[in-house]
DNA sequence: TTCTATACTTTGACTATTCAAAATCCATGA
DNA sequence: TCATGGATTTTGAATAGTCAAAGTATAGAA
């Protein structure tokens, strides 16, 4: 079994592997994710190669093998499984659960998982909408776009957030803006890159073009079109 | 914080100085129980006195100070809550439970904790009738007898099972001799080394003095007399 | 008192993971 | 073509925990 910071490894990788779609992740990159300094990310970098689930090229990066991605999805089910249910079953907030779950996903049983996962019905998404790899290490990834690429006057569901910093969730969660919420485009500034969305019952949120980009929602290009 | 590896430590030298009241523990003793080799456990336990957890006197043991006792105390608790809590909410089986909650309580938070805690009506007893230290790292350890004092004819309540092995705990259940349950002395015969107890509703099981012994009843001697 | 079995301690070595700092590579712009 | 700067790799060292094997202490037996 690979050790949880080989675990840690191959679970940053898989999900930045998702951002750059089949390339190589730069080391600097990696080792910020994981925490450590470059030259320590490399040195890992190198035995889990030598394991079979990375490939490694001198200075332009890695790229998971299909063992490896297996294994990451195992890491990433178990972590979001474990972040509903503390959420869900122990309520726990929700900006707190992505640490938690970080912790606990390197030493929960299989046992104890698939019992979470009967608790909670089997679910597809996490709280914050991220797909939960199937026990067999499928994903299913709809397309989605952001908010940030909607028109003044589309409303919209949110169905996900990127971002599991938990001072980004404390003010999600503040404004409205969170997953299956209802939310109406009110003002749309590309020059002032910044959109005023309004979520279902609540104050209008101003968000810039990065914070907007990170709700992903559905559908993309609203058809149905309602007075704003 | 201390460590997980010494975690383990003070809880399996708190659990040992339980048996033999105020005493040293020896290293040999200790070192099995942690599962490491003697001279490991000699290494170890220079640190964690060094650090003011425990006392050590070479070639007598180590015995806990009453930070360490403290330390110890609140990693009981957690593992305690965490056996109950995976019996009573997830279903884990009993007999799993311990080796389960035996990885959980070093990465389990605080926060997660007193959820588990709230959840569970703040418990005062785990699946094999252990107490569970309160937060403050508080245990009442009430005088119990076992099954191996009493006498024929005599019956009681199990109200603890002072064995933590899977495979004890799977023998105790299918056999009705678990915490709660009313037994009955059926047979006595201390020549033999052994005695006959039957569970309400069950029928009765044959046991060694030593197995008897790890059955913890009350009342130790019962006033009330049932004719056999 | 002396010997010895047994428990305990010491020593040297190994693995996994990490960092800091020095060395190296390489795309870029002059 | 050549010097740079930034990213990357290498190197050397540190920490936590572990084992095997060699050395040591001590309670009893003789």
């Amino acid at each position: 079994m690979a050790s949880r910071t080989i675990e840690n490894y191959l679970k940053q990788l898989w999900l930045q592997q998702q951002e750059a779609r089949g390339k190589f992740v730069p080391m600097g990159k990696l080792a910020t994710l994981v925490g450590v300094t470059a030259g320590t990310a490399t040195t890992m970098v190198k035995a889990i190669a030598d394991s079979g689930l990375a490939k490694y090229a001198p200075r332009a990066g890695v790229r998971l093998t299909r063992a490896g991605e297996q294994l990451a999805l195992h890491v990433l089910r178990r972590h979001r499984l474990l972040e509903l249910f503390l959420v869900e079953i122990l309520g726990i907030d929700w900006s707190d659960a992505h640490a938690e779950a970080e912790e606990l996903e390197h030493v929960i049983s299989e046992t104890v998982l698939e019992r979470i996962d009967l608790l909670l019905g089997h679910p597809s998404v996490d709280p914050h909408g991220d797909p939960i790899p199937s026990s067999a290490g499928k994903v299913e990834a709809p397309e989605l776009c952001s908010l940030a690429e909607l028109q003044k006057g589309n409303s919209t569901v949110i169905v996900r957030i990127a971002d599991q910093s938990s001072e980004f969730l404390r003010f999600a969660q503040a404004s409205g803006l969170v997953p299956q919420a209802a939310v109406v485009i009110e003002h749309h500034n590309p020059q002032a890159g910044a959109i005023s969305a309004r979520p279902d019952g609540k104050q209008p949120v101003m968000l810039s073009m990065a914070a907007a980009a990170k709700f992903l929602v559905r559908p993309c290009a609203p058809t149905g079109r309602r007075k704003k």
